[in-house]
RNA sequence: GGGAGUUUAGCUCAGCUGGUUUAGAGCAUCUGCCUUACAAGCAGAGGGUCGGCGGUUCGAAUCCGUCAACUCCCACCA
């Protein structure tokens, strides 16, 4: 077969992974084999590719397909994630732009404009995650609001519900005026915003004393119910107990109340209290039964409870009201001012606190046995550094608010009696008996019943995922949940790990009684080269699919694995794809030098390359047992940087060419036999991380069957290296380069041939000297016992060899050269001779580290004297 | 305000429980090569007082303290 010289990507990618799919490779089965199983964080289904799950979904398949070759049953199931709100606001957006408002429809049409939606762009994110090679058992695809999802997503509402751990109330909630729901605590962003502190002027009720109240939104006058002052602060002291003030251009007489929450220093040490609109105003409402009054609509513009302002969106009134305080001469002054203000992590908008009727999900008991798993490291993160940010979340967990005002989830399962009250089951009919009973009225019918308008916030079937891809939360029995069940890795980044991983741990243990997983893996967050975030503003995000384009699947892998480390976010530069392409191309030439050669079965297998078969057999398995480690410990990066070198350097580089016949000659069949099986298991190795151009050159380099894969070849066993052999062959390497930097400097080309002499001593090792003639392009090797003083010279551990010279040498040069060497080692004698000529060191060091020191003096004292001896000969 | 992490060559990072040469890799740089697998390549070279200071120790990039810079998480004094 005739190869081009160039490895040509895209004309192998899509062939391989239809084949792939066409015997069904990644399709998983129970069976008698021990299960490996990642469940793949779900991407928004209509969500947009980026680097961060190009990174993400490479390190999954990494792992998958290591494991599939270690011969365990692997399942890796994939799916989307239908983000009620993300989705929602693009349907509205996209029915908007065709001139159509969301309350114009009701919630059937809007939910079929919603799903049409979804059905026209959901998943194009997981069809573009094939391109990078994903071997997900796509017959597995779930969503997270498809029918058995949704399913339990209802059955766990209602366990929960029974079990007392899900409530109604009214609870100072986090509103997201745009979006007009609740959300999380979770789901809010604080940062920090340039604002003004408005210092305002109340009237004391029935004197001329003013208070002054620093504020940074005065528009909230309009629901002030009290001011607060410290009862220990002397400016206040004087006024009388049911002092009253009066609220600036609104006019309502408030009291003055007293609490030690109020910060004397802070501010003027008087605080207007908005009980509907802050979290702690609304604590001191509670305590001092102060009148609530909301003056917000749900879209955060003023109502009528007022009569001010109707109608004006918050932050224009605070500009108008801002003017008609100032007119009015109740505003004292105003400064600028940076606090934290918290905005919609979905919608962007600042976060109104404000008081509504939610449901909330209790979550201390819940979180006891997933926070012990962590501890105990039963689930063990990678990094460690995240259980402590884990067990602070866990240890400190606030309920849950899972109720969103939106049409796009779970509608919550709570039907409304007609007299009050409600009822919560998983059908209408359930409800409707249970209803019945309730309200002890036989008569009543489903239309009496008024579901509940909310959905479910997403993560609440999220948080299942690990159970709700085996259909393990409506038959927990069923045989595909006992199997793939707990799944083994986690990989997803720290910014979900109180929204998913901590959840899905909750679960886990609630409704399996069992861990979810056994591993979490975090990654980072992909910047660029200069450490910004990657964002579509800045336009510094490179679109995945481009890349794939431009330097293969395999190339983008590589750069993406050659940059992640577990926890650190990575500076990703494309030009780490070029390295990834050009390894690629690496392994495409090493195959064709390899399968090129003309093969003469008669030839015997000359000596060097006999011994370069022994070096590189000893190497491979020193190499692979290294992977193997760095695997174990999550380091994917080092595992994929051993192989680029053991690939790059190693094989092609010392390997390939120690056994190259010479042009125009034919080479023996057992070192081609050799090679080509070196070739097959460096494939193997490689495959993980590269799987298309492995699979086709390990289609090519032997005789294959139609249904056959390299990602189906199981990795070999560990088996001892001979580590003699391989410090032996370092040292031949050394002789190599250090002839090879004669050359450099002398201009003396590596086709001419040169010659090397050297004194015997007992670092030399002659069995490998047939190599070193071989990579050094020598005309022999000689043993002499006198220094040659015209040649050039070196030493390699403690052995001096001569190269000698058709011209003279430069003494000069070579004089400095060896100065410059002894300098180097009398240092290094210094140090060591400073640790054994202390009689404390040689006293309480380790014998072996005593002894391994009179080595190293013993080597430098040895090489010191060669080249003083060498330095002299020269002078 | 509380907590965590990072700081090693121009860049990105290794260096795991202190002792394998007075610190390694990849990329980039420089020099020489269009050598018959690969110029997406080959050969060679240069480059670091391991953030500062102090301590523990026979011995510190590695352990402890402290200071500095950067990053992240949590809390949310109006």
């Amino acid at each position: 077969m005739k190869l081009a010289d160039k490895y040509a990507p895209q004309e192998i990618e899509s062939k391989w992974y239809d084949y792939w799919m066409k015997h069904n490779m990644f399709h998983s089965e129970p069976d008698e084999r021990e299960p490996y199983t990642i469940v793949i964080p779900p991407p928004n289904v209509t969500g947009m590719l980026h680097l961060g799950h190009m990174l993400n979904t490479t390190l999954q398949d990494v792992l998958v397909r290591r494991a599939r070759m270690q011969g365990k049953n692997t399942c890796w199931v994939p799916g989307t994630d239908h983000a009620s709100i993300a989705t929602e606001a693009k349907v509205v957006a996209k029915l908007k732009a065709e001139g159509i408002e969301k309350s114009s429809l009701t919630r059937e049409e809007f939910l079929a404009h919603a799903w049409e939606w979804k059905e026209k762009h959901g998943g194009i994110i997981l069809q573009q995650l094939r391109k990078l090679g994903a071997s997900c058992d796509w017959d597995r695809t779930c969503f997270t609001m498809d029918e058995p999802r949704t399913a339990g997503v209802i059955k766990v509402f209602v366990d929960l519900y029974n079990k007392g751990k899900i409530y109604r109330g009214v609870r100072m909630v986090n509103w997201d005026p745009s979006a007009q729901t609740a959300l999380s605590d979770e789901e809010v962003i604080y940062k920090e915003s340039q604002g003004k502190f408005y210092y305002l002027r109340y009237k004391v009720e029935g004197s001329d004393r003013t208070l002054i109240v620093a504020t940074t939104r005065p528009e909230t006058i309009l629901g002030d119910s009290a001011v607060c002052v410290n009862p220990n602060d002397p400016r206040y002291a004087d006024l009388p107990e049911d002092a009253r003030v009066i609220v600036p251009l609104v006019g309502r007489s408030v009291p003055i109340i007293r609490d030690e929450y109020v910060d004397i220093e802070f501010g003027t040490g008087a605080l207007k209290v908005t009980p509907a609109h802050d979290v702690n105003d609304y604590m001191l409402g509670e305590k001092y039964g102060l009148e609530t009054i909301d003056i917000f609509n749900p879209d955060g513009t003023i109502n009528d409870k007022v009569g001010l302002y109707v109608g004006m969106d918050r932050f224009e009134c605070r500009k108008v009201i801002e003017g008609d305080l100032e007119a009015a001469g109740l505003l004292e002054k105003t400064e600028p001012y940076t606090n934290n203000v918290g905005y919609s992590e979905r919608t962007g908008v600042a976060i109104e606190p404000k008081l509504s009727m939610q449901w909330f999900l209790s979550m201390e008991e819940l979180a006891k046995p997933a926070t012990q798993a962590v501890a105990e490291d039963i689930i063990k993160f990678v990094p460690e550094k995240y259980k402590n940010t884990y067990r602070h979340w866990m240890e400190n967990i606030k309920d849950w608010c899972i109720s969103r005002q939106l049409w796009w989830g779970q509608r919550i399962p709570a039907w409304y009696l007609p007299k009050g009250g409600f009822v919560v089951a998983e059908t209408e009919e359930e409800a409707l008996a249970l209803a019945r009973a309730k309200a002890g009225d036989e008569l009543l019918t489903l239309a009496d019943l008024r579901q509940d308008e909310d959905v479910l916030d997403t993560w609440f079937s999220s948080w299942l995922w690990p159970i709700s891809v085996f259909d393990g939360i409506r038959n927990p029995e069923n045989e595909e949940i006992k199997y793939y069940y707990p799944t083994n890795d986690l990989v997803t980044g720290p910014d979900i790990i109180f929204f998913w991983v901590a959840r899905m741990i909750m679960a886990g243990y609630e409704w399996r009684g069992e861990y979810p997983f056994k591993n979490v893996y975090f990654t980072g967050i992909v910047r660029d080269k200069l450490g910004r975030k990657m964002s579509k503003q800045l336009g510094n995000s490179p679109d995945p699919l481009d890349l794939i384009a431009q330097y293969g699947a395999d190339g983008v892998r590589v750069a993406l694995m050659l940059c992640t480390s577990a926890g650190n976010d990575l500076m990703f530069d494309e030009s780490l794809c070029e390295q990834g392409r050009n390894f690629c191309n690496k392994i495409w030439n090493a195959y064709r030098l390899v399968t090129g050669w003309e093969v003469d079965n008669t030839l015997p297998q000359s000596e060097h390359c006999k011994k370069a078969v022994e070096w590189f057999e000893s190497l491979f398995r020193k190499a692979y047992k290294e992977i193997e480690e760095h695997f174990e410990a999550y380091r994917i990066s080092d595992a994929m940087m051993t192989l680029y070198r053991l690939f790059w350097d190693d094989f092609s580089g010392w390997y390939l060419e120690m056994i190259k016949p010479a042009y125009g000659s034919p080479a023996d069949g057992a070192t081609v036999e050799a090679t080509k099986k070196f070739f097959e298991r460096l494939l193997k190795l490689l495959h993980p991380f590269m799987p298309f151009v492995t699979e086709e050159l390990w289609q090519h380099i032997a005789e294959r069957k139609e249904g056959e894969s390299v990602m189906l070849d199981l990795f070999e066993e560990h088996k001892p290296y001979d580590e003699r052999v391989l410090a032996e062959v370092d040292l031949a390497r050394e002789v190599v380069g250090s002839i090879r930097n004669i050359r450099a400097q002398r201009n003396i080309p590596n086709k001419e041939k040169v010659a090397l002499e050297v004194i015997v001593d007992e670092n030399y090792h002659p069995a490998y000297n047939c190599l070193v003639e071989k990579m050094a392009n020598l005309s022999g090797i000689t043993e002499v016992s006198e220094k040659n003083p015209t040649a050039a010279s070196f030493i390699v551990k403690t052995t001096q060899y001569f190269v000698p010279m058709s011209e003279n040498i430069n003494v000069e040069e070579e004089l400095e050269k060896m100065k410059k060497e002894l300098a180097y080692f009398e240092g290094f004698l210094r140090t060591v001779m400073g640790k054994l000529s202390n009689e404390r060191f040689v006293a309480n060091a380790p014998a072996a580290v005593v002894e391994n020191e009179k080595n190293k003096q013993r080597d430098a004292e040895a090489k010191i004297a060669a080249l003083k001896e060498r330095i002299a000969a020269l002078q």
